[in-house]
DNA sequence: TTGTATGCGTTATCAT
DNA sequence: ATGATAACGCATACAA
């Protein structure tokens, strides 16, 4: 490309980046332009990462679909605001490539930042990433973690808000609904300490998206008087079985829900939903991602950022 | 590294690839193995895509909160199985980095192939990226693309399988629902096109997510027999319309849904739903890519790999 | 069976 | 104000 444009290879990289401090006449950035563009010349990502060893990459290791659309939102804003800062964000599942640990697939990339689940991380591999160039490993949590700063989730407090706001109503037996999912048993797990924070007696109810599960539940004798059903597709699935048992809701049993879904006030009765309001934008993160990045900032263990405030949404089901 | 393990570089590269013309003794691979796990060493991928002129990336340059669920679900096994097969699937929204087209940020990264709505690609952008290293350009289409081999998901059978049904059920004034929101207009004007295949006279029924607007199309005096609703949410907002208008379904009007979510048999009426048959699963597609990207294989343009089937399921809506 | 040498595209440093 | 050069880590042709 250098050769082409009739200059040298520092002089394209300086124009091609604009670096600051590199004094270029303004003829000779022309030059270089327009050989870019009549080459189609596109610079090699990866021999810049070789070069400064660190490439542009957020690598945010999670199964997409067992996310849930809340956090999916946020990624999807977040990866935009993360390209204006010119990173490129980095989105995928789980792998056992021939059994390899998967900190060294993941270092292998030479990421500058990494955001992934707490439960998988080791001192070791954060000590891998960060020793092999990555700049920050950010954990996502429901709670502070001393290995890394967090992003935190409170999934407790979606419990504690659901239980109050039953409690507030006048149910005093309340129960929790644990997914049986793979992937979302603990933070059903979590929401329901939430839960129990509040209402120390509240019942675990185990329960698998079934019809069938469900309509073992709604037929027991003994019905808490409130239930938090982890979140509101689970909601429905019991307001359902419970309307088809004949129990009224919410006169006998009041539902609460969580994410207020587009679709919860299409229940009858309307359904009563935790709602997330969202306290740190993806615009900000980024921003203080690339000040970490670039060095301009420390960001030890212990740091938090929260994502959301969990908020009730009271409607008919409780 | 290779100097802590007392060998060449060349003998860690053919160990630690198992590069088959190589003839390395067992002795020494076990002193590299040895060296590479004392020292944590991880190979860098930014050097071997400068080397080799690509790296082991599959872009998918889409805005994964806007693809719907089915497509996720598939992207999340798909990037399983090409992790399986050495392959790294990047998802990531559009961005508009400077000005500078999409293309060219694609190219930066030198994937090993592209997989992107044709929607957004041009002949341009395909001559840039194959010239850049990439091996294979895959749109993702409706129906075959002159341009690249397509991934397709055929939105008018979608539409024409629902329409068949209504048809089917002594419903002869139809409609079809497009849903007002970027993104899924275009997906909603394809299923209206299947409609009209079979029932030539379908009304197209525009509509917003809001209750409001599905009020104002319950209100209708003049409602079709049949509608196809777009999908499953947006026949939950109308039927909860028509409901509280004193439309009867189905026995005023019958509606049909796509996706057949788990909720739709929470609905009552249960909600008749196009389900969608996988016909070709990740791990055939993975495969499959695998042998393009090794050049054992050629994928030209005009060649077809059908994702989904779609297949009506009867319950009580239609 | 193993080592040596070369070059990929970029950027930092130093020379002109 | 611009050019020349080295080095990053790896894969590979070739020499030993």
């Amino acid at each position: 490309m250098a050769r082409a444009a009739g200059v040298s290879q520092a002089t394209v990289s300086y124009v091609l980046n604009d670096n600051p401090n590199a004094r270029v006449s303004e003829q000779t950035r022309e030059r270089v332009r327009e050989a870019a563009a009549r080459l189609g010349y596109v610079p090699d990502a990866s021999a810049r990462t070789l070069r400064t060893g660190r490439s542009g990459l957020v690598l945010v290791p999670l199964a997409p679909a067992r996310t849930g659309r809340l956090f999916q939102d946020f990624l999807d804003r977040f990866g935009d605001e993360l390209g204006r800062h010119g990173f490129t964000l980095v989105q995928y599942g789980e792998r056992h490539l021939k059994g390899v640990p998967a900190a060294k697939s993941w270092a292998a990339l030479r990421p500058a930042a990494v955001l992934v689940d707490v439960t998988r991380l080791t001192k070791a591999a954060v000590d891998l990433l960060t020793s092999s160039g990555t700049r920050v490993v950010i954990g996502l949590a429901d709670k502070p973690s001393p290995l890394v700063p967090v992003v935190v989730l409170d999934h407790e407090a979606v419990g504690a808000c659901a239980a109050r706001h039953l409690l507030g109503g006048g149910r005093s037996r309340l129960g929790a609904v644990v997914p049986r999912e793979e992937g979302i048993d603990l933070m059903g797990e979590a929401r329901l300490r939430g839960v129990r924070q509040v209402a120390p007696g509240a019942e675990r109810i185990d329960l698998a998206f079934s019809e069938e599960e469900a309509a073992r539940v709604a037929a027991r004798a003994d019905l808490p008087e409130g239930i938090f059903a982890y979140n509101d597709e689970y909601a429905m699935l019991l307001i359902s079985a419970l309307q088809d048992a004949g129990v009224r809701v919410p006169d006998d049993v009041a539902v609460v829900g969580a994410d207020d879904l587009p679709i919860a006030t299409l229940m009858r009765p309307r359904l009563t939903s935790v709602h997330f309001d969202p306290t740190a934008t993806p615009g900000e993160l980024a921003a203080l991602l690339e000040e970490i990045v670039r060095g301009e900032r420390e960001a030890g263990p212990g740091a938090v950022v929260d994502l959301y405030r969990p908020r009730i949404v009271v409607r008919d089901s409780a």
